[in-house]
RNA sequence: GCGCCCGUAGCUCAGUUGGAUAGAGCGGCGGACUUCUAAUCCGCAGGUCGAAGGUUCGAAUCCUUCCGGGCGUGCCA
């Protein structure tokens, strides 16, 4: 419906500035059509008449008249157009008109919502991320949900999609891990060997060598080093994994570091930046000098070791990516953030389009329990896993928790409230709602109510404020998903879904004045239809975000 | 010091990317279950949108400065 009317929008603007021999495409870039808040200002408004005013050189009144005999009646649908205020125009649709969403829902169910933008367009999202030297994080977790809901987005919205995880495993940090399982398996057979000074602490790391001690004895006190990383890296990835399936979440593809060496991409990029003429060496080190973009400072590509910093195969690994898809967007957290700059400036002197890769950065999780902050650190191994979390409140109310915030906030997870099935924790209002909404189907269906067709429902009868209210939230679904997507804001979707329960709970609960069940078939059989269109969206965007929808509660 | 992110009701946050009278939830107070699920709903109270300037028809939103918080600023990943 919306999409409609902004064409023909669009097309009355065109005429508009043709008429005083503007050109119209410089012209509809600030042009909107936004739902109204209020019914006063009818169904939708445009601020086209204030946007033109200035390069056209015309009162936004005038034009905003002009723009109103323009659209006429839209082919049926306008009943009126008023203008108000300093120039907005306000849309009245015929009546009627909006409920024909109730029947797109209907017929379209699962699929409603979907769009095509995107199609033909491949995107990664490359999320998590977490190199295999322990059990994922809350902070981890925060992304992991993040990319998830952003990848289902992007399908809804058409777009092919890979979901990507992209591990270190070939640097002095992977050496450490080994080294720190080393130290443990010798303590469990006896030994004094102290962990290295920057080794891993973690307990899960005592774990792993006790099961080797169980299966090898002393075997591997002559183990060399390369063993040890692969035991400890396969043992902690074996729990990642397990942690991404509890949350639902499938990668696509996992991609390496050691591949980029091995396939000789990194020596490559190494290569072309020096070709390019963007690499120097000092002290014994080669440079990148990324001042020359702007950029706060050089960085260290090649350390004097001979050994590669993180920052060279992170830039052979963009490059790699955009070999596969159109765009990449990368989900990272604050402690990441600040070499995204340098990635994205030298995967643009070489030859790469730099907007094709995007970031989507979230700020720290702020665990809260009982009130208080949760103090987290890594490095004292005083961190909460994913696992613990989840134990504790379950995935849907894990994954609607860090959803439910705009990425780049902190995010206060109340751990408390989460775990708490009342009327305090929004999740559940939400599938409760969904739980409702199924009851009453189920009501229906025991005292003999057939689903009619979509198009022989009528639903002209459904005139009541708060039907009007759902309709119309109905009809922003598709529109709010493009959104999202485009955004890159999924917590657009969770809020949507919160509001519309309200709507149906507010609606649900004066049953006096509007009951679904009644002696008036036909009137029974409009909100039938109402309340299944209102099932499926919720179901739809509960779907989308990786959340059950309960049929009982 | 420099860079990035953030400051909106007592608390946690929305605000469709510059639109009309700034909204939710929680917490507080007062109400509603012979009802298709009260895990819900209705009402009341609560604001100089961190501060000051600027841009324009119009600013919580954009620009500048300042104040406050987070993160970063390694030849660590």
């Amino acid at each position: 419906m919306r999409d409609q009317l902004l064409s023909r929008v669009v097309e009355a603007v065109e005429r508009l500035a043709q008429r005083r021999d503007a050109d119209p495409s410089a012209l509809l870039g600030g042009v909107s059509l936004t739902p109204s808040k209020s019914p006063e200002h009818g169904d939708f408004a445009t601020n086209a008449a204030l946007v033109l005013a200035k390069p056209l050189r015309a009162a936004p009144r005038e034009l905003a008249d002009e723009l109103v005999s323009e659209l006429g009646d839209c082919g049926g649908s306008l009943a009126r157009a008023e203008v108000a205020g300093p120039g907005f125009v306000n849309l009245f649709l015929t009546a009627g008109r909006w409920r024909d969403v109730l029947s797109r829902v209907l017929r379209e169910g699962e699929a409603y919502g979907r769009s095509e933008g995107g199609k033909g367009r491949e995107v990664m999202v490359e999320f998590v991320s977490a190199n295999p030297t322990g059990p994922l994080t809350i902070g981890h977790g925060r992304n992991a949900v993040l990319g998830d809901c952003l990848a289902g987005l992007l399908q809804a919205t058409g777009h092919s999609v890979t979901r990507e995880y992209y591990f270190n495993d070939a640097g002095r940090q992977m050496r450490v891990l080994a080294a720190s399982l080393r130290a443990r398996y010798a303590q469990l057979l006896g030994r004094d060997e102290p962990l290295p000074e920057d080794g891993y602490r973690g307990e899960y790391l005592v774990e792993v060598a006790r099961a080797l001690v169980d299966e090898h004895g002393d075997g591997w006190l002559e183990a060399d080093e390369s063993a040890f990383q692969r035991r400890a890296q396969e043992a902690i990835f074996a729990g990642i994994e397990a942690t991404l399936d509890r949350l639902g979440i499938r990668f696509d593809v996992y991609s390496n570091e050691r591949v980029l060496y091995d396939t000789g991409r990194v020596d490559r990029c190494l290569a072309d930046l020096r070709d390019a003429g963007l690499v120097y060496e000092k002290d014994g080190a080669v440079w990148l000098e990324s001042t020359r973009f702007g950029l706060n400072r050089d960085r260290v590509l090649v350390k004097s070791s001979g050994e590669a910093t993180y920052l060279l195969p992170d830039i052979a690994y963009h490059r790699e990516k955009l070999e596969r898809v159109r765009t990449t967007i990368d989900v990272l957290g604050p402690d990441h953030v600040e070499q995204f700059p340098y990635v994205r400036a030298a995967a643009e002197a070489l030859g790469l389009d730099p907007q094709a890769i995007e970031l989507v950065l979230y700020q720290w999780v702020n665990l809260r329990r009982g009130g208080e902050k949760v103090k987290m650190s890594t490095r004292e191994a005083s961190f909460v896993t994913v696992d613990e979390i989840l134990d504790d409140v379950g995935v849907d109310a894990f994954r609607y928790f860090m959803i439910e915030r705009r990425a780049d906030t902190h995010l206060d997870f109340d751990v408390d409230l989460a775990r708490e099935r009342s009327d305090r924790n929004p999740v559940y209002k939400i599938q409760y709602a969904h739980a409702r909404l199924c009851s009453i189907e189920r009501r229906a269906a025991e005292q003999g109510f057939e689903v009619a067709g979509a198009a022989s429902i009528p639903f002209e009868l459904l005139t009541a404020p708060r039907e009007e209210e759902l309709i119309r939230l109905l009809e922003r679904f598709p529109d709010l998903i493009r959104h999202a997507a485009k955004a890159r804001e999924p917590q657009e979707v969770a809020r949507y879904l919160l509001d519309l329960s309200s709507a149906f709970h507010a609606y649900v609960s004066d049953g006096k004045r509007h009951r679904v069940i009644g002696e008036d078939r036909e009137l029974s059989a409009a909100r039938l239809g109402l309340v299944g269109a209102l099932r499926a969206t919720l179901a739809n965007g509960l779907r989308l975000l990786g959340i059950q929808a309960p049929e009982r509660m």
